[in-house]
RNA sequence: CGGGACGUAGCUCAGCCUGGUAGAGCGCCGCCUUUGGGUGGCGGAAGCCGCAGGUUCGAAUCCUGCCGUCCCGACCA
């Protein structure tokens, strides 16, 4: 197939889009690839798409190979079954009506209606199953960014497993995870599988796939010795050790008039703020229980290992239900003397901290967990620079990724309130276990882009490039260049042919931009020795060959 | 949802402070020139200055409200 640029719709760009930030919302915008429709909204223009396509087909091949089969379900979906599993109360949820009110919801994902098939099947006999689509998620995001890192509607594929029981599942989850590795390798990208931190989607345990890049909404953390690695969510660190000061027999009451903040606080009374802590209350949603989450002063919570803790949803306390439960404003809270249930942060086990008095304006020296209070002792801060691995002592590092895919081990979250149930071989009926599969094209080709790139636009892999050579024909080489395309052609390369009447200049810097694998020049030079440049984007390696030895050439350069 | 910035030609931006005929570069159209890294020249087209209201003799410019976009935070299956 050879395409003729000068037939094509490709709006390449001199200049960075204004509202760009990250490298490949940049690159992608300026080589033609995506435009924007509205925020988190884009438009895969024709090259874009021939790149998604590629993502997909390697996609769908890996998922061919492990057995699961490939369906469609509807974007549109009665809101009835999200109803069932309560998950239509998701915030980022788009919701509508049909012209009779009858409730509709867009998908953030399609375990509920792959439950709702599930339900068909009635016997072991007939599990495990994988299934999968590729299909329009819609989501409201509070904030869409970083071009096609996060946005508010894109293309998933989502497999879905179905299994007798947990065993089973273990099984899927594994032939997913083998998939999902061969598909970023194939896709020219690292990613690496994390532990990861289930979220609303509920379930047992997942596992984030976080491609390094330079901007992201991910946060990787690995060991130096690189046996450690997991999404900052998840995360555990161990931070450097506090100073503290002399030993305290019992906590004595100190008045801190306006240290409301740590760094005040830690200023005021002359010691490091490692050796205070800060008090976080949290009210359950359920029952409205004041919860007290207390974490080391320099520090922050992660709110998401609080909930896993508690097992129940919960959020920031309001300023009349702190003084409520403590008696005194925000800033001075603490522990001692605190009725409501506790969860201590792990760093604070050991030693004396300062902590809030529960009396506006004073504190506590030497508070000591164990002594003057009790409480669940667990990880809930943030990791930060500089702490290191709590497996081996290594340097931990952090870097923004982005997350291209996540799998979920879900059980009975979406199979029990479905009524996905079979008959097992004992006759008892069951809820099928299932788990789900995530990845999202449009992610992969922003990680492929801020992974792979120059100065003077993408540099592409080559099993998910537009095209695989880009035939650059100067001015009087027509004849040659022809040629040359046809010549790739039959050998069966994808063809991109810019036939345009343009500069050298302006067709150099458009092959760059666009960043097919393999540039061939042919041009003046050309007129005498019929021989065409053959280029390769990623080194720049240079050479000069005729038209019967250039598809073997081209093939090496692509491979 | 909180904080901040921005919105003027297809793109990137100036003009706004200090109100008085709508600007530049690139791109686009025509002609000439040039032809291995965004060429040079001549001519041309192109704008509801985000929207609405207000102040004023007069508003891109000042005031108010709204909308949109981006960034930080919150949030994120």
């Amino acid at each position: 197939m050879i395409a003729r640029a000068s037939q094509l719709f490709i709006p390449t760009l001199r200049d960075d889009p204004a509202d760009a930030e990250s490298i490949s919302h940049k690159l992608l915008v300026r080589g033609g690839f995506i435009r924007q429709v509205s925020a988190g909204l884009w438009t895969y223009l024709p090259l874009g798409w021939r790149v998604h396509r590629k993502v997909e087909q390697i996609i769908r091949e890996e998922m061919d190979a492990i057995g699961s089969q490939e369906l469609l379900a509807p974007v549109l979906t009665p809101a009835e079954l999200w109803q069932k599993t309560g998950r239509d109360g998701i915030p980022e949820l788009f919701k509508l009506k049909d012209r009779s009110g009858r409730d509709f919801v867009l998908p953030l994902t399609h375990e509920e209606t792959f439950a709702f098939h599930a339900r068909e099947i009635q016997s072991y006999k007939e599990l495990p199953q994988l299934w999968y689509h590729f299909q329009t998620k819609d989501r409201d995001e509070p904030r869409p960014s970083g071009g096609l890192i996060r946005v508010r509607e894109f293309i998933m594929k989502d497999s879905y497993s179905l299994d007798r029981d947990d065993a089973g599942l273990d099984v899927s989850f594994q032939k997913n995870r083998v998939a999902y590795e061969k598909i970023w390798e194939r896709c020219g990208i690292v990613a690496h599988g994390v532990e990861a931190e289930p979220g609303m989607m509920g379930g047992s345990e997942s596992f984030d796939y976080l491609a390094p890049s330079g901007s992201g909404q991910n946060t990787l953390v690995t060991c130096e010795n690189a046996d450690y690695a997991a999404d900052l969510e998840i995360a555990r660190g161990i931070p450097r050790a506090p100073e503290f000061p002399a030993r305290l027999a019992a906590p004595e009451e100190i008045e801190t008039p306006g240290a409301t903040t740590i760094e005040s606080l830690a200023a005021q009374l002359g010691v490091d703020s490692a050796a205070t802590s800060k008090a976080m209350p949290y009210t359950k949603a359920a029952d409205g229980t004041v919860v007290l989450a207390l974490v080391r002063g320099d520090d922050r919570l992660e709110e998401a290992k609080l909930l896993a803790v508690l097992r129940e949803d919960a959020r920031p306390s309001t300023e009349e239900e702190i003084r409520a439960a403590f008696g005194a404003d925000p800033g001075s809270l603490g522990p001692v003397g605190f009725t409501g249930p506790i969860v201590v942060d792990e760093t604070l086990r050991e030693g004396q901290f300062v902590a809030g008095a529960n009396r506006t304006g004073w504190h506590l020296k030497g508070v000591e967990l164990g002594r003057d209070f009790k409480g669940t002792v667990a990880d809930i801060r943030v990791p930060r620079e500089g702490d290191v691995c709590p497996h081996c002592g290594g340097k931990l590092g952090f870097e923004t990724a982005i997350e291209v895919g996540h799998v979920f081990k879900l059980g009975t979250r979406y199979s029990a309130p479905l009524d996905a149930t079979f008959v097992d071989e004992d006759g008892t009926e069951k809820p099928i276990v299932m788990g789900s599969y995530g990845i999202g094209p449009g992610r992969v080709m922003a990680a492929a882009v801020e992974q792979s790139h120059d100065e003077n636009g993408i540099v592409w892999p080559a099993s998910i490039a537009p095209y695989d050579v880009h035939v650059v024909v100067l001015k009087g080489a027509e004849e040659v260049g022809e040629q040359a395309a046809a010549a790739l052609d039959a050998a069966g390369f994808e063809v991109l042919l810019d036939d345009r009447d343009l500069r050298p200049g302006e067709k150099f810097a458009d092959a760059d931009l666009l960043g097919c694998p393999v540039r061939v020049t042919a041009g003046k030079k050309s007129l005498d020795d019929g021989m065409v440049d053959v280029r390769n984007r990623a080194t720049g390696e240079e050479s000069r060959l005729d038209l019967a030895s250039l598809g073997k050439k081209a093939r090496d350069g692509a491979a």
